[in-house]
DNA sequence: ATTATCTATAGATCTATAGATAATGC
DNA sequence: ATTATCTATAGATCTATAGATAATGC
């Protein structure tokens, strides 16, 4: 029944990349560690040798899931991006979509460790876009306070977006104005007004 | 045992009431009915005679809980509003807060009742800003959108602020900025910079 | 010898229901 | 007679642990 240090390892990893996942589709008290493990292709009773408890792997998936997000975003410029995040396939694909729009909610009444990740990830996606190839230190102020404002603004939009029925008339609207307004105020709007 | 059907009536508006802030502080999942009704000052099965189920409370709590926001903002302009809003106070009031802010994220997992409450609530709270005193056809739309963009932005910024660890700069930078930019482009932009 | 995984289970908790009780409302 | 509430419980599920197993890694 034993498995080779580099399976355990691969094992631990599909665990947290799984998590990170189910996670976001159904929360974290929506996902046991039982049905995660089991999606996992492992036994529940196993998951205690890799994580100390749940909340240790919340904090881990939480990691895992913004990296991956930041994978995928990286190298876009800022309209592109507004324009992915800010589209019906991102809203509607929960389980692989931005971890933080996903799972700030769940987030904010989990422990501290949690929350740390959330953190870094908002940090770390305000830095992707640093535009800024040499600015002042004004310029890099307000390209800071531009890019935490453009941020919150999609992410807000997402959030109210997923809260509406499907197929409501206002999910769609609200994606769709915000997306014109972010594009038409990001620094680099020249194609894709859609 | 039995009560009158006023006080009964009454109890159930409480157990909605006591619902509507255990649910925004801790979640829907995590807040059971045996809880819920103690909290309420009653024993768990007699839940059942006023629910048919824990999700149909869900969708009465969120309506009622949107209600209670809107009353306490009514009457207060866009300005009052953004100030407030992305306040710390607000930010750490979670149980008595926007209810919308608190719940999305779990809304968006929840059966189509709860999230029509919630596309309700989000139309009520941008028509709570109709400023227009008769303003032709393009300035309701261009104003719609300002409000679309707005809310979402003021929301956005709550919940990632929420998301951050206890005390954490991020956290407050994001309050910030979030409330200087928007109160910088409201419409009666006067007084109140803080 | 160590350890990753498995089976089995302890102990809590969760939603929901059944049946008794006792006061209201007709 | 109706019904709001209570006590008690069914049946699922949840996190976490204990102990057995068997293959790795020294």
């Amino acid at each position: 029944m034993k498995v080779t240090k580099a399976q355990a390892q691969a094992n631990r990893t599909r665990i947290v990349e799984t998590a990170a996942q189910l996670f976001r589709e159904r929360g974290y008290d929506g996902v046991g560690v039982a049905e995660l493990m089991a999606a996992a292709g492992l036994t529940h009773g196993g998951f205690y040798k890799h994580f100390g408890s749940k909340a240790d792997l919340m904090a881990e998936a939480a990691a895992s899931g913004i990296s991956q997000n930041s994978a995928v975003s990286s190298g876009m410029n800022l309209a592109d991006f507004i324009a992915h995040y800010l589209s019906r396939e991102h809203r509607d694909s929960l389980g692989t979509g931005c971890t933080i729009a996903a799972l700030s909610g769940d987030a904010a009444r989990k422990p501290e460790e949690v929350k740390a990740k959330f953190a870094v990830g908002i940090e770390n996606s305000l830095a992707a876009f640093h535009h800024g190839e040499s600015c002042g230190k004004r310029d890099r102020r307000a390209e800071r306070e531009m890019m935490i404002a453009t941020f919150a603004n999609a992410v807000g939009a997402l959030v109210l977006s997923r809260a509406c029925p499907d197929d409501s008339p206002l999910a769609d609207e609200i994606l769709e104005v915000c997306r014109k307004r972010l594009l038409a105020s990001s620094p680099d709007n020249a194609k894709q007004e859609q």
